[in-house]
DNA sequence: ACAGAAAAGGCAATCGATTGCAGTCGCTCT
DNA sequence: AGAGCGACTGCAATCGATTGCCTTTTCTGT
């Protein structure tokens, strides 16, 4: 069982301070490097506890420091059935956020979340568990969460910032960002053009208008909305059915997402309708693998790590007491291929 | 601050206590649902704490019932520099088992380990935060989960089960998946055949080990292989670099990965080289993708949710004293277009 | 009406580390 | 020599919830 130059494991502080000959106190001082203690009598009781590979009970030292050290990343699945968590773009920005969490020295804690109640939010930030939190979206829940902003401060959002929100969110102008995708296809000669996704949350929401502004100045363009979901099984279907529905008026897709995006491209292929010749797509988000598909993908960039570190950043702010603004960072179109 | 119908927030069990006129250890067990309090004065003060919005602090719990309600979720990042949680099979996986892991009632701790030392599953493991760990891909740190596997037993492994391995690994045959990508090409008459990936970690090598067989029974096939990062940025450029080098030595790639395989086809087509007519390409993990793109991928599948069901189910088995052995799953050839 | 049992709830120890306060020891300074 | 100071270290309270055991109350049966 053991490996033979672990003979005993030590289960507390006060049992590495009998063997110490001193006190738990000292223990607990030595282990933390504080001055107080003898340099001597420090490292000794250092290296005893490594020895007999000794780590002090987290939940413990939690539990009287009253703080956890621990984040937590929400992902709250409002609108959408299944394994929301698989989408690309909130795995991309997870990843970055584990970054930066990692690196400023928090554990983190991941919560996924199919929002039954009103109480959700509640429920996470109350557990005593966690020091802050991160919400990944705000789906169809952004008044659940202006209510818990109100009087949780250590939380910050992905998501759209509207006038008069308390939350701080931190996202992209998702208007900008549909008006540029909307502007590059018209700018192409596009006229008829289609919108796929999801507007029940307010990011899409945004980026649909965005791309109606964009059809305002130019006479004789049109726009149709399809809803389409962000990254489940039925996308693919959903899709050719709004492609079946489209027949050949169309000859631009605003798509909401890069995901809808290489769907839309990839079905539009078995058609043998060609990209960008007969019909013109963009996505929105700029993920690694837009550039990597045949053809590449014209998209919307959105700046997914810069995006974690200001979210870690105001986190970090609040976590200390300060009142972090929110941030709109600007979209930028990423000209590829496919439109 | 407070929404008015909140009018004192109560801090903790004692408190609640005082209010409802009971001592602190009914509250307690009211709150814990259990019997042996009477059923009115149950109701009374679970409806006190729902209208002061009171939760148990679970660092308290978790001290006095020695155990967190937290399973571990390790990445160890072995030999690739940055980034690489943005793997998208690692993605995925980790998605899956996020969503098995919330089922079972426990929460979601991620590790992201950059491994420094021998010691870095130690200091996770004996964090007292966890009550298990599961660890996602072997990386180059085989040896350092086997010498932890032997006194922590909660503890579940995604990668290559070897003969003789103490620690429980769940994932699937890579050698023989590696021998069906091959198999598939040599069929497609290929001789000349190249493998693209990073063989440090043991899965990677099994995958190549497996292809060799496949050559060994065809006369004049032959095999080149090419250390290629999995998910790093310079993965591009690396695999520029192969294809240069093979020029038109080639008429058959086995790719480590989809990753890997979706670069390999955006370049040769960038070259003009069609595929598979010219060269055929074959993935390795069938994620959502790989059917999404042009050319659908033809690919050596990985039951992901499987995998993930049969992780969380091994480390339940052991949490609850039981001793769960490794799962070898049977990889699956999907032909699909590239080859 | 009374013994005996069941039901309900209170008391206090416990989980393990941290930390303010107080005590001890050895020196220096006058 | 004795006061005074600094450097260490020990003592015990504390964080908040849980739970074994004991007491009180209520009910049942005869």
């Amino acid at each position: 069982m053991n490996d033979g130059t672990k003979p005993a494991k030590i289960k507390n502080i006060a049992e590495l301070a009998r063997i110490a000959g001193v006190s738990a106190g000292t223990v607990s001082r030595a282990l933390a490097d504080k001055s107080l203690v003898n340099k001597e009598t420090r490292e000794r009781i250092q290296a005893l506890a490594r020895e007999h590979g000794f780590r002090p009970n987290q939940m413990a030292r939690r539990l009287r420091t009253q703080q956890t050290g621990v984040i937590g990343v929400v992902i709250p699945l409002g609108h959408e059935r299944r394994q929301h968590i698989s989408d690309p773009f909130f795995m991309t920005l997870f990843g970055y956020l584990a970054d930066e969490i990692t690196e400023s020295g928090h554990d983190l804690m991941l919560s996924r979340v199919i929002p039954g109640d009103d109480e959700w939010l509640d429920r996470i930030v109350d557990s005593g568990m966690l020091d802050g939190a991160l919400v990944i979206g705000q789906s169809n829940q952004t008044d659940v969460i202006e209510r818990v902003a109100q009087y949780y401060k250590p939380l910050v959002i992905w998501g759209s910032h509207r006038e008069g929100q308390v939350q701080c969110t931190v996202g992209v102008d998702n208007a900008a960002g549909g008006r540029l995708a909307a502007e590059r296809l018209l700018a192409r000669g596009a006229k008829r053009l289609a919108f796929f996704g999801d507007t029940k949350g307010p990011e899409i929401a945004d980026r649909l208008e965005g791309a109606e502004q964009a059809l305002a100045g130019v006479p004789g363009a049109t726009l149709r909305t399809f809803p389409t979901h962000l990254a489940s099984d039925e996308m693919a279907s959903q899709i050719a059915g709004h492609l079946a529905e489209l027949g050949e008026e169309v000859d631009g897709i605003v798509c909401a997402s890069d995901i809808i995006a290489m769907t839309t491209i990839r079905l539009l292929h078995e058609r043998g309708i060609a990209v960008p010749d007969r019909v013109a797509v963009t996505g929105f988000d700029d993920l690694p693998l837009s550039q990597r598909m045949v053809p590449q993908l014209t998209t919307v960039r959105q700046d997914i790590a810069a995006g974690a570190r200001a979210m870690v950043d105001a986190l970090r702010r609040r976590l200390a007491g300060e009142d972090a603004p929110s941030t709109v960072m600007q979209p930028e179109l990423i000209l590829r291929e496919s439109a």
